[in-house]
DNA sequence: CTGAAAGCGCTTACAG
DNA sequence: CTGAAAGCGCTTACAG
């Protein structure tokens, strides 16, 4: 297929019998050239065509205006909302954005970041692979490039992080289970390292030690990957105890959506019985009878305040900065799986 | 933050002593370099943790390893399995990926396409907003770059379309319904132009015209906006004919689940009063119960195949591509929406 | 087998 | 207000 070319600074620069210099000046709304003149050329340019050659321009001042980012599973609803507002934000400010997929997998997170680096990025947004324990590679991109993480963040990373308020979300839901009456109160969580899963069983623990309730070990549950399956399998474990719980929560909804499915076909009602709470406002939660009571996480806030971050530290290479970390707020939304309206 | 420097093939020739073009030819394998000077120079490169200049690089071989892909909707979960597909084929191509959102606004899509071309992407994969009518802004671009679509394309669109078997795979699915003995079954389907929507209307019609069955324009339903809600509210209108259809074929599985949510509010027996069938096997539609009846389309292999052509055309770029449309068998998913087992 | 040099398209310090 | 020229980091035709 033939392709048309596009124009250069040199054809509008010849076309007008003026100088490159001034063209790229003109086009830049550089104060010294003359109105006439910007005027005339970009008329021109109009006329043309003319795109500046992104390559020549980031090759020239070391900025590329694009943003790299890389995500455990690209699949999961609530990373297509952050993704959401990643994009528009960064369209906003007049940046593109690479994403990669690191399916959670530490060795292919390196790897992504390292093409990031090629690729010349201008900085990184990263939500860490689960297991991430060796974090020098991480450090040492940071020597290089200005890094933001999201969601799944790790406090021994010195960098700004852009999070939900895990554990008084978490807080808040146990909280709740107990005005509604409940005492024993079980929790589904990730058994492997995870940030998220941390902050929301330091919830968990909280919200039972203030209200004076025991923490009992027998109902504390961890697995390895926490979804629907496994939802399903420690709910058989749970409600074959001597002491049944009377309320479940799952760190995420696809989780909880399991704990329901098993409790309507082992005839436990729902809420009466046992009360469920998941993690995350999936779509899922909706679908799902009784439909879930859950913690919806504001994504695409997330991810439009991570590229606000970002940005602000790509504009300011040299400066210091604080790494602070940001809490976003989240919601519990109350639904038929704890109380019935 | 201070920032690591990056060395350059300079650096590199001046610590060996050698030309900068040997460092290139050796770091790119060129037959002319010895064998003794290529492992020097490797060696310097991975020590010094080389990382060629794709700038550089993209601006003098007009060649940038970008792929850009433009999505109506990156939250839904079919669309995240074409992602998928996409970046894991890139990738292992050496390829970075681009993404936007266009959010169903055809205005968006040209301004998603243009920045495409401003950043320099080899190529772009699209998958159509709906109502895109005017495709003049499509045509124009496609004489700058390579361009096909996959999953929502348009016949009108010269170039290669990477879609499912859609008239095909409604056809069975439909047929399923006969073969469990329904003859009077409605579609919901979408009103605006929409390529997916009229294929499957297509098959519908196929269906039923050759097992002999009317086609009965009050069971043909069209929304603008095929969502759960439009589901619930299609359903009533349905079940409020004096001729009740026994089977309900939606077009996308959100509005089949609004489908069985209002049947059983209904107290209609599913499937034995009436069946319900949809389309795209997603999560959710194993979270309702009873479970849905589907197609399974295989998101990441039509992105992965898009990515292939895409690729063969940027490898080509003075060859005229005869344009094809690939067809990607999917396959129906029998559940309890349909069939007891 | 290796090197010197041109050039990709742009920006910008310097000179006028 | 405008221009000539250098240079960003790389590749490659040309010369040896």
């Amino acid at each position: 297929m033939m392709k048309n070319k596009i124009p250069t600074l040199k054809e509008i620069a010849e076309k007008l019998g003026i100088s490159i210099s001034t063209v790229s000046r003109a086009l830049n709304d550089h104060q010294d050239i003359s109105e006439v003149t910007k005027e005339r050329v970009k008329a021109l340019a109009a006329d043309l065509n003319y795109i500046p050659n992104i390559f020549a321009k980031g090759f020239r001042t070391h900025k590329t205006n694009i943003i790299g980012v890389v995500v455990p599973n690209i699949t999961h609803y609530f990373t297509t909302t952050l993704i959401r507002g990643i994009l528009e934000e960064a369209s906003l400010q007049g940046y593109r954005v690479i994403i990669s997929e690191s399916n959670n997998d530490v060795d292919k997170q390196t790897e992504m970041l390292n093409t990031m680096i090629q690729f010349g990025v201008d900085g990184v947004l990263m939500s860490l692979s689960k297991m991430t324990r060796d974090i020098s590679s991480i450090l040492k991109i940071m020597n290089t490039l200005p890094l933001i993480l999201f969601d799944k963040a790790s406090n021994k990373i010195p960098c700004t992080q852009v999070v939900i308020n895990e554990e008084e979300a978490t807080y808040n839901a146990i909280e709740h289970l107990i005005n509604i009456g409940k005492r024993r109160i079980a929790i589904i969580k990730e058994s492997e390292f995870s940030y998220n899963s941390e902050k929301r069983f330091e919830g968990y623990l909280r919200a039972l030690k203030e209200n004076n309730l025991p923490i009992d070990e027998k109902i504390i549950l961890s697995v390895d990957d926490i979804s629907m399956i496994q939802g399903k399998r420690m709910t058989n474990v749970l409600m074959s105890l001597k002491q049944k719980p009377d309320a479940i929560f799952a760190i995420t909804d696809s989780a909880a959506i399991g704990v329901i499915k098993t409790l309507k076909k082992l005839h436990v009602k729902i809420p009466e019985e046992v009360a469920v709470v998941g993690f995350s406002n999936s779509i899922n939660s909706t679908i799902i009878e009784p439909m879930l009571t859950t913690i919806d996480q504001p994504g695409q806030k997330i991810g439009a305040t991570a590229v606000k971050y970002l940005i602000e530290e790509i504009n300011h290479p040299n400066e210091i900065f604080i790494n602070k970390t940001i809490e976003i707020r989240s919601n519990l939304i109350i639904r038929n799986s704890t109380f019935k309206v």
